[in-house]
This record gives structure tokens, C-alpha cells and sequence, in this order.
DNA sequence: TTGCGATCCATTTTT
DNA sequence: TGGATCGCAA
């Protein structure tokens, strides 16, 4: 083992880092790239790095830490807060690129035009585009209106031409192709998109409204095209630190460029982890940092403090069998541990079982905490069976990449009533909050919004609301709302008494549970000043996405995670669900090319490298078997099928009682259910 | 024009 | 499981 060098920080806190994150933490060039392995210490570095420039004199309030996900940035901000003292009144800012970039706007109204613009959502988007196409554009293709918005994403982010989008989003399986060739499907397609956007970007403009990617898109075109007020702002900062670097994509590239002269970028990134190329983000960007940021130098961390050396075993032979050359071999400086588990099951229903059972273990027989646990799963879906048998056993959790509650369809609606108010221009909440009505469909709601959209204030809007055919509580709804739009729960309370009937007979019996989901946002509103800051704010963090139930220890709960949630998280006891063939790559990518088999692959290392003690993967026992028969694509590219005999344990878990919650047709042989699993 | 019922559908990942 | 979508009746 290396000697870990000490150093002090005139923080008056002793820090031990290796000789690697020592040097990386404490450089003194202008920009550096630290290409960091999976638990090699990297938010450690960028938190001593932090450490570092505030006791040599950097101005706390001048230092900018980013990351991609919201859920990285919090985890760094949380343990800055608990390992970082700085004078009062100072703080470090740790945030995403997008909540950073609308901080800028909105601070900055001189540059931006835009600064006190609505954010829509990606469901705001696509009922736009739906609205759009109905009055502007018509349907002149059967290319679903969702698939516009991605597309224009996707350019934006990527930098790419239209063309180049529409055919990436062809070859992703998105798009339907409206020819048998990917070019011919382009040159009919492209006109079509072409105008949709078009009259999407005049719609946002006229309506006031930016979408995710203008914040990103205003700031980096604005400070390109406009020097001086690109020196106004750079100037204000002096160090970048970016987490996560690996996901950055063109477009936050392009944004990061406008600093590369003023300030100082400190980037920590593992090409082996990049899982968001569907958001633009292209992991190789990193190998090519110092040509692409002047005055740079790239170094490395490779010792892992995470994991035992069985557990990397596997997730470095995970690396190895792919065609692409990630030059990636953790060694784990704790030495030697248990050897990972397969776990092979009949239906999902005992998958859930055993993953309880394992747990309850952790806590009686380990002595260890709920917090030692943490159930991965490729998608969100896939928790919530989980998340039923913990409910059931009683056992306190929380869930990272749930839906928020800003993105259910009761708070919009209400949420919808208070939009109005505070903008009387906002037709996307205008359009919502109408056809909630008995009588009112896309048809009367367009004529009354004839009346109601182009007037000069709401209360003109009112006005003639009221000389419209419509029911009384349309009107009064929106007539109470808009006598208290300055106190915001106050709002939340009259739109909620003035909506309960309706709701209540739209939602039927969910309306109970549904109902008290108000106090939480409620709560929340309490921060924000004014109706449209409460509406962005909670767009850019709905920091009640994660909701934690059975207790209210934050500290003390098992970690339900997809995978994408899931950097930065670590756990004793490891669980991933499902491992089976036809997900790890999923079915859905493997005609979508070698890049993309690759990310399913980096997605599946993420996974694993999250394991600090014991790792347990589960998959469907005859989904893996019938592999080794199956020539079909899904079977042959399936990940663990060639897993070397050594590098895990195998056991299989029968089923009594099955046939319950299963979707398993009743076809099964239970004669060979109690045999192990036979490697290679 | 709206709204209801039947039918079919598939269920990635995030700001 | 619920969801979105489609066709038809009021």
C-alpha cells in the first residue's frame, strides 16, 4: 500500500490524499483535466481542491462548482457543507449547468432579454409543439409532435445541422423512417421540422418562454456574440470546478468556452462512466481536452478506495471484453472481499423477495444500516416493486429518479392556475387549466383564448373571461387566485378550494392520496418570492423528487436508484436488478450501433463500481439460459454471457408460490429450477 | 364538439 | 398496470 502523504490546509482541517489527488487538488497551471476512475476519490479531490484555492487566498464567491445532474451537484455541496468552514456570509455554489446559466439571466437583465421569461419543461414543450401543429403547421407528416422537440433538442445540444439530428434520431429508432433510405427519410422530413421549429421558436418568443436548452443556448450564444458582456461576466469568476465532466456535451462546451480565458477550469471525468450520449454528451471530447482548451494538462487518479479487488475483477473484465480499448484497470487499495453474487430468479416478484431478505439481513446479523444498501435499477420502472415490498416490510427509503411532483398531473393543474395569473400570456397553463372543464375541449378552449390571451393585463383577461359562455367557477377560480397572487401558498389554497370538486371527480378515489401532495408544495413554494420564480426555480430542482418514506431520517434510509441517479453513490451492500438479456444492452439499442452497445456497457460498470463490500446481481434464470440456445443479437451481445466461472458466485432461488404478480406465462419446467447455474 | 368506451400498447436514461 | 389513441354517439 502507498504512503498517504498529509497535507494542511490553513482551514485547520487535516486531509489525507494520495500522491495523485495531491497533485491534482494543489495545480497551479491554468486549466486541468483529472481523469479519475470510479471511486478514485473524485469529489474528494474537487471538495480539497475547493479547500486548496480558499486557503490560498481564492474569494469563495468567485469559485463555481458544476455538474451535470442535479443529484451529483447535491451530493458535492453536502459534503462541502460537512467538510469545508468558511467565513460567514460566504458560500461555495455547487448547481448544474442549467440552474447556474439561469442565474446568470436572470442577475444580469441588462444582457438578458430573456430574464424574467417561464421555463417549460419537456411536457411544456411537446404540448406546444402539439398546439403548434394544430393552428401553424398542420399535420403534414405522421412524425409525432414529441419527436420534433426531440430532434430540435438534440441539434441544439449536439451543435449538429437539423439534417444530421433527424438522421441521428432515425438511427436511435426515435423517428420512424418515412423511406427505406436514411438519407431519402431526411430530405422528405427536413422541411416539415424546419417550419415546426421555426414557428416553436417565434411561439417561445412571443409567449415569453425559454425551454431547457435556451438556458444553456442564450448564455453561451450571448457571451460569443457580445464581448463586452462576456467580460462583464466571465470577469465575476475565477475558478470552475465540473464534476461529471465525461457528460458535458458541445453545447456546454461551447458555454464553457466563453471562460476559458478569464477563469480557471478544474474538470474530474471517467470516460468509462459517460451513460448520457441520448443527451448529446460524447465521452471521446475528453481525450481530446488539450486540444480543445488552450494553456491545459490532463493527470490521473487510479487507486480505488471504494471497492474490494473481487468487485473490480468483474467490473474490469466487464471493460475488457469490450472492442473499445477504455484502458481502465482499477486496483482496490482495500484488498480482498467476497466474490459477487449472481443471483438468478423465476420471476421478478422473488427478485424483490430476496433483495428485502438481504437487506433485513444487512440490519440484524451485520449490525449494519439501512443506509448501507442501495437497490440500482436501469430504470425507474423498475424500483417500484421494490419500492411496494419496503413499503410493506416497513423498511424507511428513498427514491432517486422518481417522477418529481412538479411533473404529475394534479399539481400541474393547479399549478396551471397560478401561472395564469402571474403571466395572463401563458397559454400552454391557459390551455391546460380550461379543457379540465366539462364542455370545454381543444375547440372552445381556442376561442376563448381568442378573447382572453392578447390583452394588456389580467385583469382585462378577466374581464373577458366573464363575457364568455362558460361556468361561473372558471371565472371565480381564477378571480380568487388573482386577488392573492402575492402570497403564494395562499394562492395554492384558494386554487385548491375553488378546483376541489372537479379534481376530486377527476381523479376519483386517487383524489385522497393525491390531495396531500399540496402541503409539500406548499412548503416548497415558501422560498420563492414571486409565482414565476416558484414555477422556475422548482422546474430547475424540484428538490422533493426524492421523497423519503416509512421515517423521516434522511440519514438512515435504503437507496433506491436508477443507475443514471446513481453516480457519486456508494454502498456497503449493492443490488442491481434485472441484469438479464435483452437489458444489459438493452433490446432497445442493439441496432443502434457499437456506440451505443458501449454506453448500455458503461451504464452496467456504473453499476457495479458502486459496490463497496458485497455486490449482488440479479437476472431472469431463463432469459440467461435460453441465451446460450438464442443466435438472436439480444442473446449473443447479452454482457455476462461469457462471465469467467471465477469472477462471481451463482445460485438460483426457486419459486413456491409462483405464478402471483409474474408475467411469466405458465409454461415452466421446475425440474432443473434448483440447479446452479452453469458458466461457460 | 365533446366525451365516453373500447382497444391496443409497451414500459430508458435527465435538465 | 395504466396510458394513449381512435371511433362513435349524444
Amino acid at each position: 500500500m502507498e504512503e498517504l502523504p498529509i497535507i494542511t490546509t490553513s482551514l485547520g482541517r487535516d486531509t489525507t490524499l494520495n500522491e495523485q489527488q495531491l497533485k491534482a487538488a494543489t495545480f497551479t497551471g491554468k486549466h486541468l483535466l483529472v481523469l479519475a476512475g470510479a471511486g478514485t476519490g473524485k469529489t474528494k479531490t474537487i471538495i480539497e481542491r475547493a479547500k486548496f484555492l480558499i486557503a490560498n487566498g481564492a474569494d469563495p464567491e468567485r469559485i463555481v462548482i458544476l455538474s451535470f445532474t442535479r443529484k451529483s451537484a447535491n451530493e458535492i455541496i453536502s459534503r462541502i457543507k460537512s467538510s469545508i468552514t468558511i467565513p460567514i456570509g460566504k458560500e461555495l455554489i455547487g448547481q448544474t449547468f442549467h440552474s447556474w446559466c439561469m442565474g446568470l439571466i436572470k442577475n444580469n437583465p441588462q444582457i438578458f432579454a430573456q430574464h424574467d421569461c417561464l421555463i417549460l419543461d419537456e411536457e411544456d414543450r411537446n404540448n406546444a409543439f402539439k398546439l403548434l401543429a394544430d393552428k401553424d403547421f398542420k399535420k403534414k407528416t405522421s412524425a409525432p409532435t414529441t419527436a420534433i422537440g426531440e430532434v430540435y433538442s438534440y441539434a441544439i445540444n449536439t451543435r449538429c445541422s437539423l439534417s444530421e439530428a433527424i438522421g441521428a434520431k432515425i438511427f436511435e429508432g426515435e423517428l420512424p423512417p418515412f423511406a427505406p433510405q436514411t438519407l431519402k427519410s431526411i430530405e422528405i422530413m427536413r422541411p416539415f421540422f424546419q417550419e415546426a421549429i421555426k414557428s416553436y421558436i417565434t411561439y417561445k418568443a412571443e409567449h415569453r418562454y425559454i425551454d431547457y436548452d435556451d438556458i444553456l443556448n442564450i448564455v453561451a450564444k450571448g457571451l460569443k456574440s457580445n464581448e463586452q458582456a462576456s467580460e462583464f461576466i466571465t470577469s465575476q469568476f475565477d475558478h470552475i470546478l465540473i464534476d461529471e465532466m465525461q457528460d458535458t456535451n458541445p453545447l456546454q462546451y461551447e458555454l464553457l468556452a466563453n471562460f476559458f480565458d478569464k477563469c480557471h477550469l478544474f474538470c474530474v471525468g471517467d470516460d468509462a462512466q459517460s451513460i448520457y450520449a441520448f443527451r448529446g454528451a460524447d465521452f471521446k471530447t475528453i481525450h481530446s481536452f488539450t486540444k480543445l482548451v488552450p494553456d491545459s494538462e490532463v493527470c490521473k487518479l487510479t487507486l480505488n478506495y471504494r471497492s474490494t479487488q473481487e468487485i473490480l475483477d468483474l467490473s474490469n473484465w466487464l471493460l475488457e471484453t469490450s472492442s473499445l480499448d477504455y484502458n481502465k484497470k482499477l486496483t482496490a487499495n482495500r484488498g480482498k472481499g467476497a466474490k459477487p453474487q449472481i443471483i438468478n430468479w423465476y420471476t421478478d416478484n422473488d427478485e424483490a423477495n430476496d433483495v428485502i431478505s438481504k437487506i433485513k439481513k444487512s440490519i440484524t446479523e451485520e449490525g449494519e444500516d439501512y443506509s448501507d444498501n442501495l437497490v440500482l435499477s436501469r430504470s425507474a420502472w423498475g424500483l417500484r416493486r421494490i419500492e411496494a415490498k419496503l413499503i410493506e416490510s416497513k423498511i424507511p427509503y428513498i427514491i432517486f429518479g422518481g417522477m418529481s411532483l412538479m411533473k404529475s398531473k394534479h399539481i400541474r393543474d393547479v399549478v396551471a392556475v397560478l401561472r395564469i395569473v402571474a403571466n395572463h400570456r401563458d397559454e400552454l397553463a391557459w390551455t391546460r387549466f380550461l379543457q379540465l372543464w366539462k364542455g370545454i375541449g381543444p375547440v372552445s378552449c381556442q376561442r376563448i383564448l381568442n378573447k382572453v390571451l392578447f390583452t394588456d393585463n389580467i385583469t382585462q383577461s378577466l374581464d373577458a373571461l366573464k363575457s364568455c359562455k362558460i361556468q361561473e367557477e372558471i371565472y371565480k377560480t381564477l378571480y380568487a387566485v388573482n386577488e392573492c397572487k402575492d402570497d403564494i401558498s395562499k394562492a395554492l389554497d384558494k386554487a385548491l378550494k375553488h378546483m376541489q370538486t372537479l379534481l376530486a371527480d377527476i381523479y376519483g378515489k386517487e383524489w385522497d392520496y393525491r390531495q396531500k401532495d399540496f402541503a409539500i408544495i406548499k412548503e416548497v413554494a415558501q422560498n420563492s418570492k414571486t409565482i414565476s420564480d416558484f414555477v422556475n426555480d422548482y422546474i430547475l430542482d424540484p428538490k422533493l423528487e426524492t421523497t423519503i418514506k416509512n421515517n423521516n431520517d434522511y440519514s438512515n434510509c435504503v437507496v433506491l436508484s436508477t443507475i443514471h441517479s446513481a453516480k457519486g453513490l456508494e454502498a456497503k451492500n449493492c443490488y442491481i436488478l434485472n441484469v438479464s438479456v435483452g437489458n444489459y444492452p438493452n433490446s432497445r439499442s442493439i441496432n443502434n450501433g457499437d456506440g451505443a452497445i458501449e454506453e448500455e456497457r458503461r451504464c452496467l460498470y456504473v453499476a457495479l463500481t458502486r459496490a463497496k463490500d458485497r455486490l449482488y446481481i440479479y437476472r431472469d434464470f431463463r432469459s440467461v439460459k435460453a441465451a446460450y440456445n438464442n443466435y438472436d443479437l439480444e442473446s449473443q451481445l447479452y454482457f455476462l454471457l461469457d462471465l469467467p466461472k471465477k469472477l462471481a458466485t451463482s445460485t438460483t432461488i426457486t419459486s413456491p408460490q409462483f405464478g402471483r404478480g409474474s408475467y411469466f406465462d405458465a409454461k415452466v419446467d421446475f425440474s432443473d429450477s434448483d440447479m446452479d447455474f452453469d458458466f461457460n
